[in-house]
This record gives C-alpha cells, sequence and structure tokens, in this order.
RNA sequence: GCCCGGGUGGCGAAACCGGCAGACGCAACGGACUUAAAAUCCGUUUCUCCGCAAGGGGAGUGCGGGUUCAAGUCCCGCCCCGGGCACCA
C-alpha cells in the first residue's frame, strides 16, 4: 500500500498547498508590480468585492479566470498590475451591527481578514500592497473631495426627490431594499414614496457623451449584452418640443414628441396628474381626481395598469393646424420624463389610441401606409413611418422628411424646436445612512448651503454612534458631529448627516490601486497615465448598468477635471457567468453554497480554480457538481504522477527502453497544445478547451509512457508544468521543484510552440459520396487534385456507393475532403 | 411590446472560416490490480436497423422552409428558455 501522505511522487493537495502557501507568504512582494519598467504594462482587474464575509466557489470561479490571465501575462513578459481590495461600505455592515450588537468597522475589519486569509490561500496572485479599503478615512476623504470639485463645477446639487420611505422603520430605503413595492424587513408594509432633499450628481450633463463613446470607444471590445443594457438605460431619443396655447388666457403648454409628422392627427393634450399648469387649469374636483392618480401610481406595482384620465375643462390651440383640442391629465404621463406633457395622436400611438377610446377622444388618420391605402384596422392604430395625410404643406411627405421639415418650421416660427430626450437620470447619492462617507457640506441659517473647506477633509464618520436602524440617520442623533460653526460667517450651523451611496465608492477604485497611499490627493496623474486604462476589466453582468455607468461617468468627469486623460477606464470588459447548483445560483437561502474552505479541503484550491474554468466557457453560467470537481481532481493527480515518476526517470539518467517510439506523437500532441493554450488566452479565453487540450495531451503520455525517450521528457515536462501553472499554482510549482528547477513558476517565460513539431505528417482527407461519410484516407499535405481523385475513386466504399451511378462532379477541398456528386 | 443572449447524447460541454457532429469531462457498464474495498490503470458508451461475427446501412444539433457538392454553422418564417428595458410620448 502507497503511503500517500509521505511519498512525494503521490498526488497530496494538503501536502502540497500548504507547504507552497507557507514559502509564498514569507515572500514579501511576490506578486508586486513594477513602479517603472521596461516591459509593457497590463493592468488587469477583477471588481472589487463587498466583504461579506468569507469566499464561495462562485468567488473562487470569478477571481480564477483573472488570476490565470494574469500569470499569463507575467509569463509573456509584461509589467502586472494585479490588485484587490475591499468595498467596504454598505447596509449589511449596519444590519449585522443590529443584530449582532458588534459595531459595523469591527465587523467589516473581521470580515475582510478573512477573506483576505481565503484569497491567499486560493494562490490569487495580488499585490497586496496596493489594497484599497473603501471604509477608511484615507480612502473615502477622496470621495469627499470629489464631491467638492462637483459641487464646484455645477455637477452636484440639491433637490427635493421621491425616496423610498418605509413607515415602520421610520427611514428611507434604496432601491435594492424595496421587494414587490414592499420592504424588506416588513413584508407586508408598502413602500411610499416621500418627497425629500437630496443631493444629486449629473450624469445627464454626460448622456451624450456616455451614450456616443459606447460606439466609438467601447464597442467590439465589451460584450454586446452590456453595451446594449447600457443603451437602453441612457435612452436617447430624438424628436420636438412644440408650445401649444391654451385658449382664453394665452399661456403656453409645451409638449415632447418624437412623431411630429402626425401633429395634424392630434386630438388632444394630455398633462402628467402632477403638471404644474394642469393643477391651475382645473378645479377643486379635478386637483383632487389629479391626487388620487399620483397616489395610485405611487402604490402601483410592477405591470401596467389602464388608462385613466380627466378633462380639465380648458382647450389648446394646435400651431400647425391652429386646431382647438381639449386639455385632459392622464394617469400614464409622465412627469419626469420629456416636458410631462404630450399631445395625443390615437390614430398612430398605441397608448394614445387606448386613452382615446376609453374616453371617445377623435381618431384622425394622418399617416398613408407607404404602399397601401388610407385605411386604418379598426381596433388597431397604425405606429409605422409612412406617407403624411391631410396635414396642410407637408401633405406628402415621407415620415422621416416630414419630422426633419416640421421640427425647423416650429424653430422659424417660434413655437418650438428640435429636441433631444434621455431617459438617463441624474444620480441620487443621498443615503439616510451611517455606514457610507458623510456628504462633507455644512447647513447654516445665515450662509445657507456651506461646503466644507478642502483642508478640513476627511469628515470622518463617528465611531461613537448607536446604531438602532430606526428613526433617521443615526449621524443625526450623534451631536459632537452635527453641531458645529459655519466655516463661512462662524455661527452656529449643521452638518449634513446624510451619506453618500456606496456606488460612489466603486466608482474610482480603481485608480487608487496605482497610487493607493497618496496622502495629499487622490492619486498621482503620472502613475495613472502610465497604467490607464485598465487593460482587462474582468466582473459580474448584474453590474452592467449601475457601477460601469457610474464608473464611466467618474472618468469623463475625472477627465474634465484635468486629472487623468484616458476617456474610459476599461479598453476590454468581460463578464463572466454565474455558479450554479442545483439548478439555482449559489446563495445562503437556497443552502446550496459551497464555500471556498470546504472545497480547499477535500480537494484543494487547484482542484477549486481548474473546475471552475473546466466546466464552461467562462461568460456563461456553470453547474457546479462535486462529481465534476473529482474529475478535475483526478486530472490534477495524473499530470502530477506522470511528472513525479518520470522527473525523477531523467535524473537518474536512465535510459528508455522503447527506442522513443512514442516521442513524435507525444512532441507533436505537446506543441499542438502549446498552439492551443496560447490561443484560448490571445482570443477567446474559453478555458475549458484548454484544460480539455492539456487533459488529451496527458492521456497521450499516459499510452506513450514507456516509449518516450530522455529528451522528449526533457521538453514535456517543463512545457506541460508552466501551461499548467495560470491553472493550477501550487501543482505546477511542486512539479517545477521536482524537476529540480528554482521557481516561482510564474516568473518563467511561457513556452512556445515549435510549428514543426506541431504538424501532422499527413493529410487526413474525408471521402464523401453525395455529402455522406464513405471513408477516410491519408495523403502527403499539398497533394494535387488528380492524386486525390484517384485515391477517393481506389477506396472500396466510395467504389461500392458510386457503383451503377453516373458521376456528376467531384468537388475537391486540398488537404480536407473529396465529395462525389453521383446521379 | 422593444433590445440582447441561448436551444447539440443520460448530464456539463466541443466543433473558432460552411467540410468526419458529440473532443474533453461526469455518470453508467465491463476488465486489470487487490483476500476485499478504496485509490489507480485499461476499455465500452448518440439513437436505431441488418449480421453469429468482422462489418455495414439509416436517422440525428428546438420546429418548418430555403441556399449549397456539403448546413449545428448562412438566409427566411416560427416555437421555447434566460437576461435587460418597459405607459419614455
Amino acid at each position: 500500500m502507497p503511503d500517500i501522505e509521505n511519498d512525494p511522487k503521490q498526488y497530496d493537495h494538503q501536502r502540497i498547498e500548504t507547504k507552497w502557501q507557507q514559502r509564498w507568504d514569507n515572500t514579501p512582494g511576490l506578486y508586486a508590480a513594477d513602479a517603472e519598467s521596461s516591459k509593457p504594462k497590463y493592468y488587469v482587474l477583477e471588481m472589487l468585492p463587498y466583504p461579506s464575509g468569507s469566499l464561495h466557489i462562485g468567488h473562487v470561479r470569478n477571481y480564477a479566470i483573472g488570476d490565470a490571465l494574469a500569470r499569463y501575462k507575467w509569463m509573456q513578459g509584461f509589467n502586472v498590475l494585479h490588485p484587490m481590495g475591499w468595498d467596504a461600505f454598505g447596509l449589511p455592515a449596519e444590519n449585522a451591527a443590529i443584530k449582532n450588537k458588534r459595531h459595523p468597522y469591527e465587523w467589516t475589519h473581521a470580515n475582510i481578514a478573512e477573506m483576505k486569509r481565503q484569497h491567499r490561500r486560493m494562490a490569487f496572485s495580488y499585490d497586496w500592497d496596493r489594497e484599497v479599503t473603501t471604509c477608511e478615512p484615507e480612502y473615502y476623504r477622496w470621495n469627499q473631495w470629489f464631491f467638492l470639485k462637483m459641487l464646484e463645477r455645477g455637477l452636484a446639487y440639491r433637490k427635493k426627490a421621491l425616496v423610498n420611505w418605509c413607515p415602520e422603520c421610520a427611514t428611507v430605503l434604496a432601491n435594492e431594499q424595496v421587494i414587490d413595492g414592499c420592504c424588506w424587513r416588513h413584508e407586508t408594509t408598502r413602500v411610499e414614496q416621500k418627497a425629500l432633499e437630496q443631493w444629486f450628481w449629473k450624469t445627464t450633463a454626460y448622456a451624450d457623451e456616455l451614450l456616443r463613446d459606447i460606439d466609438e470607444k467601447l464597442d467590439g471590445k465589451w460584450p454586446d449584452r452590456v453595451l446594449s443594457m447600457q443603451r437602453n438605460w441612457i435612452g436617447r431619443s430624438e424628436g420636438t418640443e412644440v408650445d401649444f396655447t391654451i385658449d382664453g388666457s394665452g399661456e403656453k403648454v409645451r409638449v415632447f414628441t418624437t412623431r411630429v409628422d402626425t401633429i395634424y392627427g392630434a386630438t388632444c393634450v394630455i398633462l402628467a396628474p402632477e403638471h404644474p399648469l394642469a393643477q391651475k387649469l382645473m378645479d377643486d374636483a379635478g386637483r383632487a381626481k389629479a391626487k388620487e392618480m399620483v397616489d395610485a401610481r405611487k402604490l402601483q406595482g410592477p405591470g401596467e395598469v389602464g388608462k385613466e384620465g380627466y378633462f380639465t375643462g380648458a382647450y389648446a390651440i394646435n400651431p400647425y393646424s391652429q386646431e382647438k383640442v381639449p386639455v385632459w391629465i392622464g394617469n400614464f404621463v409622465l412627469m419626469d420624463y420629456g416636458t410631462g406633457a404630450i399631445m395625443a395622436v390615437p390614430a398612430h400611438d398605441e397608448r394614445d389610441f387606448e386613452f382615446a377610446t376609453t374616453y371617445n377622444i377623435p381618431i384622425r388618420q394622418v399617416i398613408r401606409h407607404p404602399d397601401g391605402g388610407l385605411e386604418l384596422h379598426p381596433a388597431k392604430p397604425f405606429t409605422e413611418y409612412g406617407i403624411v395625410e391631410d396635414s396642410g404643406q407637408f401633405t406628402g411627405m415621407t415620415s422621416a422628411e416630414a419630422r426633419k421639415v416640421m421640427s425647423a418650421f416650429a424653430d422659424g416660427a417660434g413655437f418650438g424646436n428640435a429636441k433631444v430626450t434621455f431617459r438617463i437620470k441624474d444620480w441620487g447619492i443621498s443615503r439616510q445612512r451611517y455606514w457610507g462617507t458623510p456628504i462633507p457640506v455644512i447647513h447654516c441659517e445665515k450662509c445657507g448651503v456651506v461646503p466644507v473647506p478642502e483642508n478640513q477633509l476627511p469628515v470622518v464618520l463617528p465611531v461613537d454612534v448607536e446604531i438602532t436602524g430606526v428613526g433617521q440617520s443615526p449621524l443625526a442623533s450623534a451631536a459632537s458631529f452635527v453641531n458645529v460653526k459655519c466655516p463661512n460667517c462662524g455661527s452656529d450651523a449643521r452638518r449634513e448627516t446624510d451619506t453618500m451611496d456606496t456606488f460612489v465608492d466603486s466608482s474610482w477604485y480603481f485608480y487608487r490601486y496605482c497610487d493607493a497611499k497618496n496622502s495629499t490627493a487622490p492619486y498621482d496623474s503620472k502613475k495613472i497615465a502610465y497604467w490607464f486604462p485598465i487593460d482587462q476589466y474582468i466582473g459580474g453582468v448584474e453590474h452592467a448598468i449601475l457601477h460601469l455607468i457610474y464608473s464611466r461617468f467618474f472618468t469623463k468627469v475625472m477627465r474634465d477635471l484635468g486629472l487623468i486623460q484616458n476617456d474610459e477606464p476599461a479598453e476590454r470588459l468581460f463578464t463572466q457567468g454565474m455558479v450554479i447548483r442545483d439548478g439555482a445560483k449559489m446563495s445562503k437561502s437556497k443552502g446550496n453554497v459551497v464555500s471556498a474552505d470546504d472545497m480547499i479541503t477535500r480537494f484543494g484550491a487547484d482542484t477549486g480554480r481548474l473546475f471552475g474554468l473546466f466546466a464552461a466557457p467562462p461568460e456563461k453560467d456553470m453547474d457546479w457538481t462535486d462529481a465534476g470537481a473529482e474529475g478535475s481532481y483526478r486530472f490534477l493527480g495524473r499530470v502530477f504522477r506522470f511528472v513525479a515518476r518520470n522527473a525523477e526517470r531523467l535524473t537518474t539518467q536512465e535510459s528508455t527502453s522503447g527506442a522513443a517510439t512514442g516521442d513524435k506523437k507525444a512532441l507533436r500532441k505537446l506543441h499542438q497544445t502549446i498552439q492551443k493554450v496560447t490561443d484560448d488566452f490571445n482570443q477567446r479565453w474559453h478555458f475549458n478547451t484548454s484544460i480539455a487540450g492539456m487533459m488529451e495531451l496527458v492521456n497521450i503520455l499516459y499510452e506513450e509512457e514507456a516509449n518516450l525517450s530522455g529528451a522528449a521528457l526533457g521538453q514535456i515536462l517543463p512545457a506541460i508544468t508552466l501551461l499548467l501553472s495560470p491553472f493550477a499554482p501550487y501543482t505546477a510549482e511542486e512539479m517545477w521543484e521536482l524537476q529540480g528547477r528554482t521557481g516561482p513558476v510564474f516568473r518563467q517565460s511561457w513556452p512556445v510552440a515549435d510549428e514543426q513539431l506541431a504538424k501532422e505528417d499527413a493529410a487526413e482527407v474525408v471521402l464523401q459520396v453525395n455529402g455522406k461519410l464513405r471513408g477516410t484516407i491519408r495523403v502527403p499535405f499539398g497533394a494535387d487534385r488528380e492524386t486525390l481523385e484517384k485515391a477517393a475513386m481506389a477506396d472500396p466504399r466510395v467504389r461500392a456507393s458510386i457503383e451503377g451511378k453516373q458521376i456528376v462532379k467531384i468537388v475537391v477541398v486540398p488537404d480536407k475532403l473529396v465529395n462525389i456528386v453521383v446521379r
């Protein structure tokens, strides 16, 4: 019975991994990036985690992708920056504090320590000297600094806005804490909308550029689905704003439309119920009705609700046709999109059609199908482009033409203009929560809102605060924090008690990695110029909109502040799939989580990393199964034992018996595998096929083991060790040492394939009759048409299937195939 | 409704430019080693038909059409699944 515990030729993952873990822990700066280097730079980044407590397999797969890439790039001779940090502010820390009576700071740091230990145990190659923790004043003071810069530039402003409010908790909730319209802690309590003074950042100021650069800078480099989600979210529409005049009073009501070509078909104007003009035009009964609509909308869950309207009693004049149309309010008209008012063209818009049918408003057709008559389906509107009809001087134009001409006409006549409208809203960053960055302003009765002077930053989050989760922000009860003197006039003033959304923290952390210890600036611009843009950013697709739009916004703001030169944060983005187990995403509530620690004990870190990459291509969701992980474990054992026993054979100069008859086959496969793995790294990252390729190689090595020369082994052993090292660093390092070599293995050069050795020595040509496979032959590469035809005709199976038939045509693809077409 | 993905054996998947469908792995079955088991090593495994066998035939990549000597791959029309946006004028 082999003594696995003490036999170095057996694959004992515990022994190997603890041995190298210890050595690596005692090597400071093992994965440090060079500040300056003659090598080309490569910045590879995985999205920083929230320190929730411990790593599971989902994290492992995620980081294994970036780690394999970082190691590969090192071996390719790049100066690699591969940092890691902690998105450490946020609600779970506060909730844990309430539940466990532990301070968020303490809870967060305990989690960070634990997760960092696991990261090291997984052998993720981070430069820990650049670690960033967002809840430290050294970091968040720069959030405050950026806030002040935005305030100076008019990009930060304050306004009253609707927020989610739970009456039970008596506090504001983040959108993420509203589940199906109810509070997450009081599942039967509906969340209300409450108007509060909030701070906003003007993301809309960059809407145009954010959208344009999707096409100009990111297309083809970021995943399509992410770009398409961002396009949807930003939501640009080109249209026209037109003033209708209220009959009698002469007041104007401005509407926004993307279909000004249909305006002669407008049969009413509809205002949002909260529209100021609607309030003015209506009597008390009307205002009550409007309030009812607004209230109903607050309670309304997702999904469509029937159209409701109310006639204001007023009429408006269409400036194109001079026609007088009634003015309504409608529950489906949104105050915060466009102008909060629309013209209704029931004949050419689904919603207007539904509204008109409900309230007996006339339906007038003004667009004709380009190749049809003027017939309108009785039950639905015609919403496509066509030819304009019955529209005065614009009659006969195409819709596209009319949209341009009629916009210009409005402009000339002074009652409207072309207008681009975006769906994206400004970013509301205020949170009535404790565990976040204090917003650096002071409210003074005399001076109003006064920014905290730059030299007084950071505004430090006080530690001795009672967190109850109920009532106002915990900061409001910290007297020493709240009560300050106005920096302007010196009189008594109150400090702002809201904190910033945690998405602020993660919007620029990747810049801080370049200069993590800078105490006088967020970073040194020269260092950013060296490292940016991020060459490869890796993270979950769930961040496609929020984090990745905010980060792009922040980058553009920093650029306009003159701090950086890049327009976009990341050159390439990769979104990995989720880890699924028993048909569901891994989560604590489903009880299907596999912890990194369990996996490390059972199979080792290398197996976890390898299986995470082998089970599916990295952009797809993968199924975790213990049996599948065992397969990856078996593979690592197979490579390891092969290397271990043959390394010995090499070092003892023992000659092989089989006259090296296996060399050619094994070396050919070796060099094909080098090509394959290198290609996968350079192109698609389909590491599942890289690993499959290595498995095929190992299968051949087992077959030919007795027939390999020492010379061949001398090539094979180091090469396969290097190929494996980005995926299974522990196993590779041990194999490297067994060959008498000195590491670390990830600082060696990546192997280069020898094309001559990789080449097959004959072409395998497929023989078909009428497209059906009838056999294969091996012929020298480059054999000509005649030779191939002859060879095909000589094949007995081919002969049998063309027997007695007439040959119509012979298709020959050199080195590939002969297809004989018969009748 | 609109916009992105995707649909291939019992399962995860591969086939990258239109050229042998199912590499690699899991599971299952069989064999070797073992007192026995585990571990390890070696085989078989898309379905189906003919044959004692060696072997051979047919079908097959969600469905229906098309282009082509040749289609998982390209085109047209559907169905289903996942994700995003959604009364956005």
